[in-house]
DNA sequence: GAAGGTAGTAATCGACTGATAACATGTCAA
DNA sequence: TTGACATGTTATCAGTCGATTACTACCTTC
């Protein structure tokens, strides 16, 4: 984390730079597993200033949550349609691996689906990236589904670190490589340029 | 929760019916997210008790999420080599969500992957799926990868709840009957059945 | 240069949590 | 019956958490 020493900032500068420290502890953590303390001391401030400028826990990872959920979307709703558009969505998802911290958190999201704001960003995540693989491509709903279906098998693959414990077990070696392709390098580089 | 008036249980039925109660809190509040006192609750005894049979929530949640991934990777395993294994395999997958709890617990045991001991769990849950797949069915990577997939599809469709909300998004109502198939029915009983 | 708003902290509180200790009650063998 | 062990509970504690309050330091503007 960049510390500006001394410095002042205004708020919609600590807010940024908070809301960056809360993607971080909350993917390492859940929402739950996680404090505020935790989340203030990432971001250099101190917990109650944190409190404060969100309203609350609560508010602090909805807030969190929809960006991350929204940069996920984004992402692939950038690819135009067009013959190429499936494999360009395939690796517009690859290429959110460089944060390793976004897919985590959508991971966290998806568990705690139960919190009715969560699971309805969680729900939204999903539909869309649904919807949007069929209208850039063109494709019927099976094919769609394989395309979220290998979005979450990504997801939980980084979840549980299996690109750290890859020669530990040659099954779940071949499945993150036939999994990851091209992108494994992608994945391998993310999980260590954490924090 | 079935309560046993007045009568006294030998330790081993004990354990069973916190375990069992454990898999209801911690499938829907996750690990860090879920105190022993609503495990205690739920199981009809006291909180000082659930602490002292198991030594502790750590122990409590670890031997709770080893036995869902054991009965996860039994269901599998009961599948014998065959021309059918793999639908067969898909199947039985579809039939674990008889029981709601036992796959969202699975999720949150993947989310919380970051957890040493959970997280070696998880991996081995992936792993047992994809080799067993290819063992049973003879099938590839590629195909072995796909059926993992969508077992993830369905664990996050059900973490989220989207049984619940299929008349609200037309799209999530799409991802929802051609993942769940025929087992959609399963699906939408399975949630209604909890607790 | 002082006044007023903005950025930020220190101190503290009540609620909750996991764990421990001490105690009570039921059950069974001799 | 009685002793001894296994089954459970009540009382309690120390630590943690999210949140509130009251205060301080800084910057701008007139």
């Amino acid at each position: 984390m960049i510390v500006e020493l001394g410095r002042r900032m205004t708020a919609d500068e600590r807010r940024e730079q908070i809301l960056q420290a809360a993607l971080v502890v909350f993917a390492a953590g859940g929402y739950a597993g996680t404090s505020t303390d935790q989340v203030a001391r990432e971001a250099g401030v101190s917990q109650p200033y944190v409190v404060r400028l969100f309203g609350g826990k609560q508010q602090l990872f909805a807030e969190v949550y929809s960006r991350a959920s929204r940069r996920v979307v984004d992402a692939l709703a950038a690819v135009q349609p067009g013959p190429e558009a499936g494999r360009e969505m395939g690796e517009a998802y690859i290429g959110l691996l460089a944060d390793r911290n976004l897919l985590r958190l959508l991971m966290h999201g998806f568990a705690a689906g139960s919190e009715p704001e969560i699971g309805r960003l969680a729900r939204w995540t999903l539909s869309e990236a649904f919807r949007l693989y069929r209208e850039r491509t063109g494709a019927g709903p099976d094919e769609a589904r394989v395309f979220v279906a290998h979005g979450m098998l990504i997801n939980v693959l980084l979840a549980v670190d299996a690109t750290a414990h890859l020669r530990a077990d040659p099954d779940l070696d071949a499945l993150a490589v036939c999994t990851f392709g091209a992108g494994l390098a992608v994945a391998v580089a993310g999980a260590q340029a954490v924090r």
